[in-house]
DNA sequence: AATTAAATTTAGACTTGTCTAAAAATATAT
DNA sequence: ATATATTTTTAGACAAGTCTAAATTTAATT
């Protein structure tokens, strides 16, 4: 069993983790537990002891297996509480983030399993966040958008097509418009929503019916 | 803002008082909460410190007005949670005290009346015991009986009878059962529920039609 | 009342998680 | 590539909560 300093460790380094996916360095961990990077470096040798993560001096560290699936069992508890706090209890979603901090650190698997039962099963938290079930598993995230949907000056990639239509693909094809490539739109035109796309160095034009043909996915 | 150990303490003085209502002992609480009398001796001076309770040496402690408030808070949260786990959860009423032991710890005093609020504002939690509302103030328990109901060889004092007929009066005053008085049942016959009771060295007997109109309490 | 027994407290030690300050390793910049 | 800056670790200290063993106080008994 671990104390609950050890899984707020875990957690961060699960966090960490997945924004940069690779090894969470002492400093950052320290920045985001608030407190010092002495402090950190002792807890990692005692959570590399206990077989929770790999840590090699100086060069950071990465979650086990073990130390894995136990992060993403906290990150379970608290989605599912903070769906517990806004639905049943009516909190505002602003507000639940500091509660189920301390939620999430209640020992029972029998209590996770009813409550996730109890709310329905829901695959996503109050955030959006998506809610792994009680083997770990994250729901299929489905981050595709309609390239009529997309924003501005970010980053896309080119996921698929909604019809079949030979005319239509040859079209796309003319315009090297490929599967996965990627590009960014320059504007939106608002009168007719039509938008103008930069592939590379070239730009291309697309009318808002051809726009919402195409799906896309943010490059984060 | 208290630890749990901290918190634990207050809820164990709270329980033991109120099973004996005269200051409490060292000893009694260690054996209470599992642990070592030195151990206790060092907390008791620590909340004594912070002015939880009052503490002289030898002699044992007793709660302030801040501890017994704090000490009613947590057994608030506690029956609060026992009542969500057992009525919204379908946990067994046999398991959810561990639970509701780490639950009770949750700093929020907006969780606590939201889940009073959710719940239906509670009186009772699933033992039967009862929940203080936010301002620390207890329901009313009535623990009168009908003298019908009462069980054989306990202690019961009469507390009112059901019905102002002034000829059943009269009856009871005749045979010296007055309001106050303390009794025992000293036998139950089945075939037509009639009792007799002991008072002091003298007995009586009832019928079961007299039994249902008297309300007694168990002198515990 | 003096002695024995029980309860309580003190003294000193240990663990967990944290800190500061100094040392060591790694990264950056001229 | 060498000096400088940054990051990380070590060493030693501290507070909380607990423990054991010894000392002290209170209660019980003869």
């Amino acid at each position: 069993m671990l104390t609950q300093s050890e899984e707020n460790y875990l957690k961060a380094i699960y966090a960490l983790n997945f924004e940069s996916s690779s090894l969470v360095a002492t400093n950052d961990l320290a920045s985001k537990l608030n407190t010092k990077a002495s402090s950190v470096t002792d807890m990692l040798k005692k959570l590399a002891d206990k077989n929770y993560l790999s840590y090699q001096k100086y060069q950071g560290c990465s979650l086990t297996p073990l130390g894995l699936s136990t992060a993403i069992a906290i990150v379970r508890k608290h989605r599912l509480w903070e769906v517990f706090l806004v639905e049943k209890l009516n909190f505002g979603w602003e507000d639940v983030h500091v509660i189920a901090e301390q939620l999430e650190h209640i020992q029972s698997n029998a209590l996770v399993d009813k409550l996730a039962d109890f709310l329905g099963n829901p695959q996503y938290d109050p955030h959006g966040d998506p809610i792994p079930n009680s083997n770990g598993v994250f729901p299929k995230v489905s981050e595709f958008v309609l390239l009529s949907e997309a924003e501005v000056n970010k980053e896309y990639q080119i996921m698929g097509v909604k019809d079949g239509d030979p005319v239509f693909l040859k079209y796309l094809s003319t315009i090297n418009f490929a599967l996965g490539t990627t590009f960014k739109i320059t504007t939106i035109y608002e009168f007719d929503n039509s938008i103008i796309l930069t592939i590379k160095n070239s730009q291309i034009q697309l009318s808002e019916q051809v726009a919402r043909r195409i799906t896309v996915q943010s490059v984060s």
